[in-house]
DNA sequence: AAATTATATTGCCGTATGGTAATATTAAAA
DNA sequence: TTTTAATATTACCATACGGCAATATAATTT
């Protein structure tokens, strides 16, 4: 079956944006994170080393993007990944990369 | 079963780039255009609409990082996908999009 | 060898955006 | 209601990079 797909225009500007979120190191060490599970900001921070600026402008970028959700506790926000596929497509092109590294 | 990769910063960085690869609209119509097989460069400009030195420049990206691959002819240069993941991942990227516009 | 065709390269400009520091906001605690 | 803690926002700077026009290169034809 010749699986072929067609994206039209929009759907390509879509998929363009999409891949963007993705397409920042600061992003996803933030996603990675949050593969792990639910995690609060402060957390956040500790985890990946970044500033607090640049992980609540950068979870501002995935929330809009809906790649994460949030929760408020208190003074807390816990952040979670809210697209499943995001880490299926990491995990596919992580696995395509080490291919091409043993040949 | 518990799926999770953890790719290390290394990864990290690999999956960024070859995510930033995808992330441009110039490059994703050439690689649309590509999904239907090898095509010379001016066949590229006119399926695409952009100018000839868009796509020479962005086939040079995907040639670099092995998004494509090459083959010349005469005067002419044929350009193909080289890597079969990148279909599978677009197609998985849309359709989460679809599933999202349902909701 | 000139002319032509296909493709690549270069230089420039403008925009987008990440990092940072400083500050603001919001909620809880004292 | 002042203070503290957690997070968000703003403003600024620097860099990366896409589009474009012009030019260069390379292979072919005449």
């Amino acid at each position: 079956m010749k699986d072929k797909i067609i994206f039209n225009d929009e759907e390509l500007q879509s998929l363009a944006r999409r891949f963007k979120i993705l397409s920042e190191p600061s992003r996803l060490k933030i996603l990675r994170c949050l593969f792990k599970g639910e995690k609060c900001v402060t957390d956040i921070v500790d985890t990946t080393g970044l500033l607090q600026a640049n992980v609540s402008k950068q979870l501002r970028v995935l929330l809009i993007n809906k790649a994460v959700e949030c929760r408020q506790e208190g003074l807390q926000r816990f952040y979670s990944v809210s697209d499943e596929k995001i880490q299926k497509i990491c995990k596919l092109l992580c696995d395509s990369r080490k291919k091409d590294d043993d040949k």
